[in-house]
DNA sequence: CGGTCACTTGATCGTCTTCAATACCAGTGG
DNA sequence: CCACTGGTATTGAAGACGATCAAGTGACCG
């Protein structure tokens, strides 16, 4: 968390969107480099400290925003402590969509971040004049769509396990070409927003983390480090396929084996 | 359940598209006289009896859906019998945009529907003429996303009473004017859909129903009636207030407001 | 009527939460 | 070098909420 952003060379500053490391990634990559200059005039730049957040749930929803640089945590909260963790947003992810006249939700830095800031009217304008700006908007939004659904079915119908390896399962496909994975991660978010996340309390993470290990189907390291060593069987479990759970046996056959 | 669907009328067979009764509430709203006419070329209109699908989950997204009539639940499962709801898709809704090449749920009608299914890229090839209708596409998809993020707030925080609560204040504002709502619901799905939509079971479902009448919250008819008697104390419920909740107050600290 | 189906109610059990103590780790200053 | 500190993670014991299993009720329909 102690990472410090690269600082931008003279050269980003004359041509901020141009050179942007996070162009390709995102809804950006839609403009022509006209487009990016024009895009240029209309955004602001802002440096967002971690744990410092630059939407707030329910304030009124002005403007659209790009993650350049770090990841955001986005977040709905109740009037206690509670507190619900929709996603992460990294560079390229676009934000503000999820808005009516007010954001739905909170999005705050989980480290040191940059983020480009638009005025939705300055925006829109930008999109009837390249309309491949809006498709890709409505492909990004499909697929907070489809992620979002698979987070009801975690939320809503899994165990700790399940949620837990689905959850490591997603990390380790993040950013990968389909179909391919990584076993080395390192998870930029602490136990409490995992907790957030999953739905679950800090101490139930640490407990099935611990368990998981314990199963040899993880390692863990120090600075949040996990390394995957059944991935098959991890993703046995994420599609409700637990050997071990004790969940509705209906059997009386034989079987019957405790943890 | 037993209520049957109108049958079109030889007019409506000529017109399609222009007599729809959802016509003003989804998408297909965006298009002109002209452009409903071509709407009506490229499409099928099939009935889905009740408890038949008409997307299954995984299967190759090859085209797009609008309802109607009637309702159908949206739900993604696990490998054993668990489910969870995601959505209900009432007349106007468009379905479909929540894939990627294979679609990320199933929807089955819970009463008898007229839908409309367009091939993708035949609609794709009528977006670009008609660019207002892939704005309404895009103001959907934020909308449903906003709905999907309250939703995992409710299934991955919150207690029973709240999720029964926060849902019933839901229907409540169905199709009503912002601000408003109506005090006398008539449910169209069952308890178990509603218990896997909530993420909860059956029994609970029933358990909590009656706890809430016991308190004098709301009143239960039959045929899945229900009538709101205290609104103020539902919603306080919802938003996470809940008096006889004995959850941990921590107080012994006045105000320590964050953020 | 007997049948089915959806819902309700009751008793018991398990997973996850809550509360609490301890371990760990990096940074600071004696 | 080592005690002190604050934050984060782990581990343990007890409790609660909702799940599971099981029985009972009521409506609808042949």
């Amino acid at each position: 968390m102690t990472r410090q952003l690269a600082q931008p060379t003279p050269h980003d500053v004359a041509h901020p969107c141009l050179t942007c490391a996070a162009r390709s990634l995102g809804v950006c990559g839609a403009l022509s480099d006209p487009g990016l200059a024009r895009l240029a005039t209309i955004k602001t730049v802002i440096e967002v400290a971690v744990g410092q957040s630059f939407i707030a749930e329910g304030d009124p929803a002005t403007c659209f925003f790009v993650v350049a640089a770090g990841t955001a945590k986005l977040f709905k909260e109740l009037s206690d402590d509670r507190r619900q963790i929709t996603g992460f947003a990294g560079p390229g992810q676009f934000l503000g969509l999820a808005a009516t006249d007010n954001y739905a939700f909170t999005a705050e830095a989980i480290g040191p971040m940059r983020v480009c800031r638009f005025q939705r009217i300055a925006l829109r304008a930008l999109m009837d004049d390249f309309p491949l700006m809006e498709k890709r908007l409505l492909t990004a939004a499909s697929d907070d769509l489809v992620a979002a659904q698979a987070q009801m079915l975690l939320l809503g119908r899994m165990t700790a396990r399940e949620r837990l390896a689905s959850f490591l399962l997603g990390q380790s496909r993040q950013g990968m070409p389909a179909g391919t994975s990584r076993r080395q991660l390192r998870l930029p978010m602490s136990r409490g927003d995992l907790g957030d996340y999953l739905g679950l309390t800090i101490e139930t993470i640490s407990r099935t983390f611990t368990r998981l290990r314990a199963e040899n189907l993880i390692d863990l390291g120090s600075h949040n480090a996990v390394t995957i060593l059944d991935l098959t069987e991890l993703e046995m479990l994420a599609h409700g396929c637990d050997v071990r759970a004790l969940r509705p046996v209906n059997n009386n056959t034989a079987l019957t084996n405790a943890s």
